[in-house]
This record gives C-alpha cells, sequence and structure tokens, in this order.
DNA sequence: TTAAACCCTCTACGTTTGTAGAATTAAAAC
DNA sequence: GTTTTAATTCTACAAACGTAGAGGGTTTAA
C-alpha cells in the first residue's frame, strides 16, 4: 500500500507537526490551500491505508502517523534501488554522487561520515 | 509529466532492450504476462506522454525510449530530495550512508569515488 | 443569541490508471 | 491456401485519485 501524490504532500505536513488537528494541517499548506473537505476525504483514505489514526480530543481529533517518515522514505529508496540498479545500493551511491550536485563542502563532509560509518562496522 | 507504475515497469523491459518490438517487451514480462492490448495500450499512452516513440519496420513497430533512464531516474531522486530533505541533497547522502546497509567494502569504495570527486572540483 | 469558525460524513464527479475483449489486418508457417 | 501468430485500434469498465459541495453538528466570539 502505497501513498499517492496528494497523500503523500499531506503525510509531509503531519510528519513536520507530528500530531496536528485538521486546522494546523490546512494552514501548513501552500496557497492555494484545498477545500477542508478534500483534507478530510484525504485523512480518511489515508486511515485506511493505515498511515495515521487520531485521538479523539473533544469533537476533534488530533491527527498523527502511524509510519515514520524514516521508514516510509527508505521503502521509497530501495524500491528506486531494486528498480533502476539492480538491487544494488552501491551502484546506486556512485550513481547519485556523480551525478547530483554537491559541492566541495558536502562532498568532504560526506567523505567524512562515510568514516565514521566505516569505523563502526 | 510522470509515468505511472505499470508505464514505469514497461519503461524498464524499454530500457533494457534499448529498442524493441511489443513481442520482445511481452516476452520479457514476469508471468503472469498481461495482454497484448494491455501493453498496446500501455504503449500508447506513453508516446501520447512523450516517453517513447517507435518506428515502422514493415508492419510492426520497433519501439525506443525517449526519455534516458539516467535522466528520468534523476529527476526522481530530485524530488524525493525536495520532498523529504528540503532540497538539500548533502542531507540525504547522510541519510543514505547511515540507513542503507553498504558493507564496509562499498562504503570504502564510495569514499574513493567522492575522493575523486573532490579532485574533480 | 446570533454570526462566524470549525469539523465531520456523505455524496459526487471528472480524470487517470490497470486491464483486457472484439474486431481487423497482415505475415508467417505449415 | 488455410491456420497461426503478431500487432493495432477501438471500446469499455472497474478502481484509484483529486477535488469539493451539501448538510449538519458544535463552539466561540460579538
Amino acid at each position: 500500500m502505497t501513498l499517492s501524490k496528494a497523500e503523500e504532500q499531506l503525510m509531509q505536513l503531519l510528519w513536520k507537526q507530528e500530531r496536528a488537528f485538521m486546522k494546523d494541517l490546512i494552514d501548513a499548506y501552500p496557497a492555494p490551500k484545498p477545500a477542508t473537505t478534500t483534507v478530510a476525504t484525504l485523512l480518511k483514505r489515508m486511515q485506511d491505508k493505515k498511515f495515521v489514526d487520531y485521538i479523539q480530543l473533544g469533537r476533534s481529533r488530533e491527527y498523527f502517523p502511524l509510519v515514520k517518515k524514516k521508514v516510509y522514505f527508505s521503502k521509497q529508496v530501495n524500491s528506486m534501488i531494486k528498480t533502476f540498479f539492480n538491487n544494488s545500493p552501491s551502484q546506486f551511491a556512485s550513481f547519485f554522487t556523480e551525478e547530483t550536485n554537491l559541492s566541495k563542502k558536502e562532498l568532504k563532509e560526506l567523505k567524512a561520515l562515510i568514516d565514521s560509518e566505516i569505523k563502526k562496522k
């Protein structure tokens, strides 16, 4: 089960807020904001898909993610790696390094980071 | 304009073959293979979206990609970076390095690769 | 207490997607 | 030459998606 584009956008807003009432989510939308009913529909569909849940507070619902952004993102990347790079993360990594425009500074940071990863192993 | 899931799968087959007749594409599908009409429909839609074109050979068409895999992939990654990492490739990179299970060896290769990228700058 | 703000469910409608049957045509194999 | 194979177009239909009006409650601020 995956999120559609519109659902994903909403999910992003929810991840950012951690927990939110519908109003907060709508506030967070850039203009042109969708109708409240649109957001309500999306939230309900996302519930059905088990991506969000809520607790009833008074007559309002405080929504929260059921899936961590990291986990969701990981799945996305892994599926891309599988699709595009024959399931080889290192192939993906090298492609990424070459194709993305990282500055020299960023590259150095990345290198340092990799170093610390290597040490962990 | 983007490809749908089913279209993307077909596109992968076409990228692999570089140029192909419909039959070749269908052959390349894992079971259960879709009906030929299904593939034909997808191909036509992909044409409309300007992702493939063909040349008429006899009464058959040899299809080929209009968009390079690399380019398409790049766009995917960039949109993910934008969505998940606030448009920061380096944030993405560090996340990736930490979360993906690269072996020590792969990490070292990646590091070497980054080094050569640094030198280029 | 009345208007404005807020939230929810139900319903709906146009578009896109996944999938494929029917009909037709042409070529290839027998 | 007739059956088989491959392709193509047309048509279709169910599911998923994007979007939102209508209707019907509360609540809060005037």
